[in-house]
RNA sequence: UGGGGCGUCGCCAAGUGGUAAGGCACCGGUUUUUGGUACCGGCAUUCGCAGGUUCGAAUCCUGCCGCCCCAG
């Protein structure tokens, strides 16, 4: 555990939730779920970059170790619901829980718990889905909490500064290996220092200088340890397909969908595990979740699997959905 | 050592006498409970080197160095 501030999980944070809890007069523990965060968040973390892919650390923990052994721990205590501070709503209807984006749409964090159960959901309260993040810093200075100030967590929590590439490689160290960096013609344009570094969509990083336009990554190959580069037209994608999908809420084709956290979401067409966007869409990556809303409802999600190319060699994939 | 061409920021590249464009890369910032993107800002007192001409040169002249091409 760090002592840096602005991380999860460090020493500082488990002081300044038991101060909290003592002020507000409840109890405290504190669990230790260290192998298991270790194994449900990090290991598949690493994993996920050996396969070519980019992970969503913060959607693994929600749903494990969060929502799966928390729940259960909460559920021994004979506890009534488990409470979060997640920017999303939980609202009832017509008998049954929906989750909501947070009414603080700036901050809303639905699309990092898109794996939530209806189980869980029925056991879940989000008291700050409400609130903007400015009345909660009041109200927790009205209530004499030390942390109202306290500044927003923010990055990988477990890799405080920022190095998430050295825990890679330390877990998985073929990801540092370097391998070749090629153009959508396959032509060599240069060597990079390791598939830990990228992701679909990324540009920085790449090195590559004396370019008429940016560079940027297409794809990951990562038997091969090759990294596709090309110019930000390569990058157009018209569908993605989906794996180990999760409603909450009904399934439907019409769908807006978010392919990262932040960015509007986007009009699209659910059919089967594929989805195919009324547009096309820029930098979506692989490892990625991908969450459909019904407006402010949350109605599911999954991980991207695959992606089709919007003017490339994968028209075959579309003519199959079509 | 016959002929021709070239040498401007890490890369590509404008600029041919008036006081160094631009792109890529890189760096910094903003945004952000993932990674990325985007946006904003920074980035050659100096033009292969040394002299000369000029009020003034990357731009003209001389020499040298280096590279390329065509001939041998």
């Amino acid at each position: 555990a760090a002592k840096r501030s602005g991380a999860c999980c460090a020493g500082q944070d488990i002081y300044d939730a038991k101060s909290v809890a003592d002020r507000l007069g409840i109890a405290h523990y504190v669990l230790d779920y260290e192998s298991r965060f270790r194994t449900g968040v990090i290991d598949r973390f690493a994993d996920e970059y050996a396969a070519g892919r980019t992970p969503v650390p913060c959607s693994l923990c929600n749903q494990g170790v969060k929502f799966t052994d928390l729940i259960a721990f909460a559920r021994e205590l004979g506890a009534d619901c488990l409470a979060t501070g997640h920017y999303v709503r939980r609202v009832f209807e017509g008998g049954r829980a929906e989750l909501h984006k947070g009414a603080d749409v700036r901050r809303d964090q639905s699309y990092f718990l898109y794996g939530t159960t209806r189980d869980q959901l029925d056991f879940l309260r989000f008291p700050l889905g409400n609130l903007a993040k400015g009345d909660v810093r009041r109200l927790a200075e009205e209530a004499g909490l030390e942390v109202a100030a306290k500044p927003d967590s923010q990055d990988i929590c477990f890799v405080p500064d920022g190095d998430y590439a050295g825990l890679v490689k330390r877990l998985r160290p073929e990801t540092v290996a370097p391998g070749e960096i090629v153009d959508l013609a396959g032509r060599v344009l240069g060597e990079h220092q390791g598939v830990v570094h990228f992701t679909v969509g990324q540009r920085r990083g790449i090195e590559l200088g004396g370019q008429a336009e940016p560079l940027f990554v297409v794809r990951i190959e990562p038997a091969t340890r090759r990294l596709v580069v090309g110019p930000r037209r390569a990058l157009a994608v018209e569908a993605m397909r989906v794996e180990e999908w999760n409603w909450i809420g009904e399934e439907q084709r019409e769908v807006s969908v978010k392919v990262r956290s932040l960015a509007p979401p986007v009009w699209a067409l659910k059919d089967g595990d594929w989805v195919r966007f009324g547009s096309a869409e820029y930098g979506v990556a692989p490892g990625q979740a991908a969450v459909a809303y019904d407006g402010t409802r949350l109605l599911g999600g999954g991980w991207i699997a695959e992606t089709a190319s919007a003017s490339l060699d994968e028209a075959p994939l579309l003519k199959a959905i079509a």
